[in-house]
RNA sequence: GGCAAGUUACCCAAGCGGCCAAAGGGAUCUGACUGUAAAUCAGCUGGUGUAUGCCUACGGGGGUUCGAAUCCCUCACUUGCCA
């Protein structure tokens, strides 16, 4: 991975007097424990430890909140415990609306392993303060039923584990909840107490939703060891237009180049809403107080160069990706969208933008329609001569007016640029 | 264990023998206006190049019927009440 120097160059504001502070500004703390306690133990270095479950085949945008948190509390000096879900994922944490569907062991595990290369690429796991990858498995598949019930289950009111958001909104739904959901918020607080007593990992970091499951491992170590431990909750990041944050099209931006190529992560970043944007550059990058502030000026006094925008969407993409692919991305996107003359580039830089873009290879006369399935621009011929008839798709930015159009009119280097909409390209080779 | 209600497309939800590829709303998508922004307005949204067709889809399986999302049986799951 080619994040080395990027990790290299991160650091922390310094002209904030505690990183609580920072974590304030840049409004990462939505929920915490005791603040004055937390400060106190953010003094001298301590171990702290936040949990990712394999739901997915890669982490998410939400993810990147947690990891981001994650590597400014390293660089503070602190020494982060990644934790990988090999226990909980098996068990799945209480979705608002629905029971989870389980998945098999093989699949969990191999989404283990793929969370766990993903975390390595956000925190630094050399030098001295280096973080550490856990899997809750490894301590939870040792406990018999009759042990964890005895051990642990005695420290937990009924009463209590109902009252918890995600056990009462379920609960209170159509969907009910399984005893397998309902007993994980014991599992997270087994976990933390295991990562007190095998590494005196004293605090832990999530998002806000998951305060309840957050809260079961501090209540725990209160009453089993009789000693107070620290949380930090980041807050939910949502859109200013109500729509839910981290999603393009409808699907999930992964952190994985192959579900989410790194030329889309760019694009969504880019896409930011003016009224979100300084907000995202706090909470997804590493740039100071005084260049976040610069940017916000610019926001006001020259919105329509959305330079806020494409520093947010730069920045990002070399976190998640590296700095060479975010530049690529970027020049990618300038040469596609920008001032527009698609003959006046010359057929290496046109080559390199379409390879970022979704691409097939074609023969020359093909139709649009098919073009616009090859590429995955749409989903079915039908779509594509729906969105050919709603004047939605172009070929070398010039209108397709016709559901019969073919492509002979190639650019330099025999390809051609294809468009759904104003925002989605593909490229073809042909 | 018993009884009752329920399971419809991405989500919510109507339909209760043919007029159902399935109302309505949300969401996505497209167009106009813009700054690759927001807001607003308009339109599309199962597949198949065009067939009064065929395929897929109303939890799974089976049945009744010329015809089923709709009726029956059965299984699974969910919720509520009773034990």
């Amino acid at each position: 991975m080619a994040t080395k120097e990027t990790l290299a160059a991160q650091s922390n504001d310094q002209s904030f007097a505690h990183i609580v502070d920072e974590f304030q500004w840049r409004g990462l703390m939505a929920l915490s424990t005791d603040e004055k306690e937390l400060r106190e133990a953010l003094d001298e270095p301590i171990t702290f430890y936040c949990g990712f479950d394999p739901t997915a085949p890669s982490l998410h945008l939400g993810n990147l909140v947690q990891l981001l948190t994650m590597r400014r509390l390293q660089l503070a000096g602190h020494h982060p415990l990644a934790l990988v879900g090999g226990a909980t994922g098996l068990v799945g944490d209480p979705k608002p609306t629905a029971e989870r569907t389980l998945n098999d062991r093989e699949t969990v595990a191999l989404w283990v392993e793929k969370l766990a290369e993903q975390n390595r690429r956000f925190l630094d796991f050399e030098g001295k303060n280096a973080a550490r990858m856990v899997n809750n498995l490894d301590w939870t598949q040792e406990y018999s039923a009759i042990d964890f019930l005895r051990e642990i289950g005695k420290h937990y009111r009924v009463g209590k584990m109902l009252s918890k958001d995600a056990v009462s909104a379920r609960l209170n739904s159509d969907a009910g909840i399984s005893y397998t959901e309902f007993s994980y918020q014991i599992m997270q607080g087994l976990d933390f107490l295991e990562l007190y007593r095998r590494y005196d990992c004293v605090m832990q970091t999530g998002g806000s939703d998951q305060w309840g499951n957050l809260t079961s491992g501090t209540d725990l170590i209160h009453r089993v060891e009789g000693k107070s431990v620290h949380l930090i909750a980041t807050p939910l990041i949502t859109n200013a237009d109500g729509k839910k944050f981290g999603k393009s099209e409808g699907n999930a931006i992964w952190l994985d180049a192959e579900l989410t190529s790194p030329y889309a992560m760019y694009q969504f970043w880019l896409n930011t809403d003016d009224a979100d944007v300084i907000d995202r550059l706090k909470v997804f990058t590493f740039l100071h107080r005084s260049e976040i502030e610069e940017l916000a000026e610019k926001v006001k006094s020259e919105p329509h160069l959305r330079e806020a925008q494409r520093t947010l969407a730069l920045q990002v993409t070399e976190i998640v990706h590296s700095r060479e692919e975010a530049e690529s991305a970027r020049d990618a996107s300038a040469a596609l969208f920008g001032s527009g003359d698609l003959r006046a580039l010359d057929a290496q830089t046109l080559a390199a933008a379409l390879r970022e873009l979704p691409n097939a290879r074609v023969q020359k006369g093909v139709s649009v329609v098919a073009a616009l399935v090859e590429t995955g621009l749409v989903e079915s011929n039908g779509a594509a001569r729906r969105a050919i008839a709603q004047g939605g798709v172009s070929v070398n930015k010039i209108k397709v007016d016709s559901e019969e159009a073919v492509i002979d009119d190639l650019l330099a280097g025999d390809v051609a640029v294809l468009a759904r909409g104003k925002k989605s390209l593909a490229g073809l080779f042909f």
